[in-house]
DNA sequence: CATCAGCACAAGCGAATCTTTTCGATGCTA
DNA sequence: TAGCATCGAAAAGATTCGCTTGTGCTGATG
């Protein structure tokens, strides 16, 4: 490995020419510019000065050396700059993990948000079950954004993560806009649902969880005959007349067309977190990603109460 | 000013992203590579790292200059195994500074033999008088090539500085070709043409000299009402027939057309000369290109006695 | 609550590096 | 031509740098 301070050394000889001139110049003696040269070679491995008793000149190996030695100098002069500039500024890729429902309805606002800081850098991908923590743990990723059907209050998270509350999630019902189920006037019965046919995500899907919690309460289980994967899937099918299904209603945010949903009685309902290392949360860049995530958050919790609000006015 | 193996250490950190792991994969110890990031963070002047009691995580500036280090050890390494590769092999730059006529002569043939070696970037000057050799001497140049009109035997030079003879370049004349002169059958007899109107270069110009020392065998001077600098422009009106010259052969590759040229009866010579400085012939780039500048010199010498031949045998 | 893991700090030792001194060689000048 | 000055290299000593060892602290984990 070459020596950035003799590698400077010697581009102050290509400039000078002499040992004598490149040592004035940067405040040694002779000898410590000699040494420094010897060793610059040594390290090279090639031979970079012909040396006389009166007189040093570089080799063609050494003037070639020369000029890579001031590119590079050049670009570690403009690292050190570039750092002595952006101290405190949010910049750099920040990496969110998502679980799907949460990526549709959360990436758009996020984008917007995060718009102006220009040296911050989003990647946001999709990941399900406890990966994402996992994947943040390991400092593989910064951010997840997690579901947790446990129903507890929110807690900030223990250890080297901390989680933060971003959604209250409860489950809806989604019906096809010309079932019996799409009138609004008609109250929905938990015990009466049993009898239509259900769309549930598989056994150990996470979104699986709500719907079987929904039923524990009356004493039963639907009849699930169609397992689907992904909200959307399961809405498409649902709006197609296939059959109904209980959907957080976050899914919403992906568009409702064919389609009608109610609230739920006693519905269990999920919290969505944001999980991050207590260690990154000093970085500025996680800090207004935080915050944007946050935004984003808040105006789709809005969006989603107004929503439910006004299906069971009419 | 950064240093290299501490940007290793650095950019080794942001892979690993723990201390632990990095001194394991660098063959430290844990305490040595978090003694070479605070040392580096001290030289950057800022915070590279977010420290706990039992983790540490890159800051944005910690993550900004990792990636810089990155490409820096990149260019490191990509000079070493290019010096690797390159060594005794010709390139760089090498710079000829030459006076006017030999730089018009000698260029073509030069650029010509100098063409397969791939590397080599030959940058070629024109200075006059003693300023070529003053450039060489303090390596502003690598090679000078210049006129001596003393006649004394060819040296090899003495000092730091070595001559090459490349050329014997007697004076000869120039006359218009509907000169009566410009007759071969008619001999040339010195004393006589005196009578003619001379052009010559202005006094204190090297190749005066010639002129100066023609007439000095004679016992007289011509009437150089005319002073003109630069052998081509001289050429230039002797074919308009504004007078006559005496030039260097040299000078009559550039081309004669409209005018003859006659040898002259103990003509005044000059020789041409490559200076170099002893210690930079090593180099294999300066020894490549003072082997064309040889060769170039010999066709050159060749093509003039030729045509000094042919000229008289009319 | 005990253990473990990761990091920082202090001390010590070895290596690197700079300076000083001396010498040889060369160029310049009187 | 002789002496002086300059330049570079080598040897020796002093200082600084950097790595290791050992210790302590804090937070995670069971």
């Amino acid at each position: 490995m070459l020596d950035l301070r003799r590698l400077q050394v010697l581009k102050e000889f290509a400039e000078r020419g002499t040992i004598a001139g490149t040592a004035e110049a940067l405040g040694y003696t002779a000898s410590a510019v000699s040494q420094q040269l010897s060793a610059l070679e040594r390290e090279a491995g090639t031979q970079l000065l012909d040396r006389t008793a009166r007189s040093a000149e570089l080799t063609d190996g050494g003037r070639l050396l020369a000029v890579h030695a001031e590119q590079i100098l050049a670009m570690v002069e403009a690292a050190e700059s570039v750092l002595a500039q952006q101290s405190g500024v949010a910049l750099g890729p920040v990496t969110v993990t998502a679980f799907p429902t949460a990526a549709v309805a959360l990436a758009p606002l996020l984008a917007q948000s995060l718009r102006r800081h220009e040296g911050l850098q989003l990647v946001l991908r999709q990941s399900v079950g406890a990966a994402g923590v996992r994947q943040v743990s390991s400092a593989e990723m910064d951010i997840a954004v997690i579901d947790d059907w446990s129903e507890r209050p929110p807690d900030t998270g223990t250890g080297k993560l901390r989680h933060l509350h971003l959604l209250h999630d409860p489950l809806v019902l989604a019906v096809p806009s010309d079932h019996p189920l799409a009138d609004t006037r008609r109250p929905v019965e938990l015990h009466r649902l049993l009898e239509e046919p259900w769309i549930a995500a598989p056994r150990g899907e996470p979104s699986r969880t709500g719907t079987d919690r929904l039923f524990a309460t009356v004493g039963g289980a639907p009849d699930t005959a169609w397992e689907f994967q992904g909200q959307g899937t399961i809405l498409n099918l649902v709006a197609r007349g296939i059959g109904i299904a209980a959907v957080p209603a976050l899914a919403l945010a992906g568009g409702t067309s064919g389609l009608v949903f109610r609230v739920l009685p006693q519905a269990p309902a999920r919290d969505v977190y944001a999980v991050v290392r207590a260690s990154s949360m000093r970085r500025p860049a996680i800090d207004v990603t935080l915050r944007a995530l946050r935004l984003a958050a808040a105006e789709v919790q809005q969006t989603l109460d107004e929503a439910l609000r006004s299906a069971e006015r009419t």
